[in-house]
DNA sequence: AATTTATTTTAGACTTGGCTAAAAATATAT
DNA sequence: ATATATTTTTAGCCAAGTCTAAAATAAATT
């Protein structure tokens, strides 16, 4: 499989865990910064392997075959980002376009001793959670911070937006995986809220909360 | 840089260490298991880049900038190689291909933090020297077992040839990085060697004894 | 229901890196 | 010095993956 069908096929992937229905031409046009046109074009190369269930001008979905392999690379992004963060010490916001290139290598043997090298994590350094061998994932509960009421407490366990820039944002706030957030007051007028992170008490918008999973 | 141009590259780089003078076409051609047509091309993109000496008809070198981003491939793959012997517990003959794919990874951050995660390693498990982040490469005086005379005792400080087989074989002859060989007997008919290897005594062919470097 | 708008596909072109076969240049042998 | 062999380059083709522009289909509006 190329650099090229494994990016599709994990966009399509990731376009499918939101919304569920068939996905769009347009929509993977959209989130890969391609055309239409090219996006026709591998659609019916990976339809032809078996990878995704295809009907013209009908959206596309993956096969047990395509879902499978698109987790497996998305097994290996994840990992490859728990190594740089643990062992290399690099920061939540610098590992993502390392580990676009990493997950590309090819050698399960590689993947499986780097999974038992990290202990077999669970989660990646954004609270994402990681398939095991066999492509099979640890659902946990979490909910979106916005969704939350005065006076409830949770722990951050994840972030939504994985951008350098809201991640570099949290870590001004001193928000991290791990934190305990106390909802202090929910601003009506714009569904700003006022937290209790640790010690510190800040006022975040409903933006950033819409991109904080609690639980 | 593409991948291929990287794999010309260091082609070019290694069989210059060999020969010293330019290389020839047919030389890059046999070497990458590819055709002399296709090397053509690629040199003229090289040549166009700067990054190497060519002449039609006269063979190729490397300008310093090819040679310095030559030398930022091998670096890469020789501290993978160790993160993958080292870390992951692979044997020495299974990770020159895995290395192939992750010498192309393209972060110089990550590999400065690779380097300083093995401890600036200034060998690869073959015993191949690995340039500093600046080119540099430390080297070290040996010689081939093949050139040694009776009596004479080194310790095993590389291989010539990095093939699994090959590899493989001293794995069985328990010879490893770090043994000591004595030199028992010379036949002067197949000039084989009749050696001590730790407590054992083994007799290995001059094919075998070519492809050791002792100290 | 007809028409307009949006989406998706097709057609044709381009780039990269490969190939074969033929031509040109260089090296070797007579 | 000439003929032969080898090496290298050129010319022309192919496949993958991308693009633009045009055509086809579907969805939305009147
Ligand atoms: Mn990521
Ligand atoms: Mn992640
Ligand atoms: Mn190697
Ligand atoms: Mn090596």
């Amino acid at each position: 499989m190329t650099f090229s069908e494994e990016n599709y096929l994990k966009t399509i992937y990731h376009l499918t865990s939101v919304s569920d229905a068939d996905i769009s031409t347009n929509a993977i046009a959209e989130k890969m910064e391609t055309k239409a046109s090219s996006v026709t074009d591998m659609l019916k190369k990976l339809s032809e392997k078996d990878l995704v269930n295809y009907v013209k001008y009908q959206g596309v979905s993956l096969t047990d075959k395509g879902k499978l392999a698109a987790k497996m690379i998305v097994r290996k992004h994840r990992l490859w980002e728990c190594f740089l963060v643990e062992k290399l010490d690099f920061s939540w916001d610098e590992v993502h376009d390392i580990a676009e290139q990493l997950e590309h290598i090819k050698s399960e043997k590689l993947i499986n001793k780097l999974d038992d090298f990290l202990g077999n994590p669970t989660e990646d350094p954004h609270g994402d959670p990681i398939p095991d061998a066999n492509g099979r994932i640890i659902k946990v509960e979490k909910q979106l911070l916005s969704e939350f009421e005065k006076n409830q407490i949770g722990i951050c366990v994840g972030v939504k937006d994985t951008s350098s820039d809201f991640l570099k944002y949290l870590d001004k706030q001193e928000i991290a995986l791990g934190s305990q957030i106390e909802i202090i007051e929910k601003e009506s007028f714009d569904s700003s809220f006022r937290i209790r992170v640790g010690t510190k008490e800040i006022t975040i918008s409903n933006k950033i909360a819409s991109n904080l999973y609690i639980k």
